[in-house]
DNA sequence: CATCTTAGTTTAAAATTTAAACTAAGGTAG
DNA sequence: CTACCTTAGTTTAAATTTTAAACTAAGATG
């Protein structure tokens, strides 16, 4: 037993984890309860947060733990500290957001005895506690994101073709086709992807095969010229 | 005493809050501690949580009691939750951001025995636990959120001219002069700015007053017609 | 070897951005 | 009351960037 002064609160992180598997639909790693509150209802994955950890390090250890998901993009989202967003009494969680491609990480191992989902965004089951508010932000996250940050790449395999980066795009936000010509200009022109070969045994002529060059991009992010990136990533819709 | 079946950290709140007062410095409030751990040493305003308190509600509730300040714009920054960071224990803080116009809140009633001060942000004295690093990342954002959204606005007076505006921008982004006409031509277009008088007796031509429309802002946001703003406010450097 | 599919290019018209030279409106000093 | 100082604000043409149409390219397949 632990014994304090004043009240505290409980710390919990919970990790948002987007996957784009080539589709016209991101995903999203989902948890089923296997304890109340909450028992049997989906949920984020996520959990309390030990007292000699760092916050980020306990979000990727509960989701390797409940989902054996890891080495993936990840960065804080926002902490969701409402007195009765959990039945329990007063728990403060840290959210994560990450980002994922499903080739990749396919499989999802169950453990912890909770079941484990990749689901559509757009048909998402009822939700526990507040995590319907903390996907929604996350959502928003991205979409925003994508437009200034080169973060599209963590959701695609190493290799990919500028088809593939560009019907990612047109997924993340809701889109139904940018216009090919100017894609492929805008992108290639901040020099952050890098050709590393062509495309074997496709029924049509084989694409270019690029990846993210993150030298190029550190170099540019650091020259305080986003504003490359910005103008290339900042699509009409 | 308060005991639980496991350990629990401590949680605080911290606050940034940036004052610009027309000059080519921004300037940041502190406070001064008046017991340990750091005693004597400068720091941002911030507390402990209560326990049935929203985390931005506690956070204004330390800056008032505190510093005096309140009613100003706020929104949550990240959360520090590095084992270590502070030598009472383990304490996760909840940092927030914050922008005041000098102007309307000028006075600081230090209270709780502190002393409060506003620091210009190139000559901050040594501070406490790792708020020098709160700060470094308060100011990254307030430099990248300032050029997607309208909120230099929160900085100025209510009504301000166009050269304020752009001393601000300039200030903010530390750079040396922007194009007049293309900032006035830029601004202007987004229609985020309506006309509301003219300057009384300045030493040359008066200029015309403007203030912020919140309401233009929240319907070009709303429509998803972000890029309006984003292309005003993308000034080259 | 014709045909299908997706990859990728060239380019001219349209739109936007840039920055130079200019005019305007007050106060102040003599 | 007039010349002059300071900052406000405009007009506009040249330079640059964006847009999207029509085109060519490369491989697999039957």
């Amino acid at each position: 037993m632990y014994t304090y002064e004043y009240p505290r609160p409980s710390v919990t992180v919970d990790i948002v984890v987007f996957g784009y598997d080539g589709g016209r639909q991101l995903k999203l790693l989902l948890i089923q309860r296997g304890a109340p509150p909450f028992k049997g209802q989906w949920a984020l994955p996520g959990g309390f947060v030990d007292l000699d950890e760092d916050l980020e390090t306990a979000a990727l250890r509960e989701l390797e733990e409940e989902t054996g998901v890891k080495d993936l993009f990840v960065e804080q989202l926002f902490t969701f500290g409402d007195p009765g967003r959990d039945p329990r009494g007063r728990v403060i969680s840290v959210a994560y957001f990450a980002l994922v491609n499903l080739q990749d990480h396919p499989a999802v191992a169950a453990s912890d005895a909770d079941e484990v989902g990749w689901y559509s965004l757009e048909e998402l089951p009822e939700l526990a506690f507040d995590h319907a508010d903390i996907i929604e932000m996350a959502t928003n996250r991205l979409r925003a994101k994508v437009r200034y940050q080169p973060i599209g790449f963590e959701l695609l395999p190493e290799k990919f073709t500028l088809g593939q980066l560009q019907s990612l795009y047109e997924t993340v936000l809701n889109v139904e086709e940018f216009n090919k010509r100017n894609f492929r200009t805008r992108i290639l022109r901040t020099g952050i992807l890098e050709e590393v070969g062509r495309q074997q045994n496709v029924a049509h002529r084989p694409a270019v095969l690029y990846s993210f060059n993150e030298e190029t991009y550190q170099r540019l992010a650091s020259q305080r010229d986003t504003g490359v990136l910005r103008r290339a990533l900042d699509f009409e819709l």
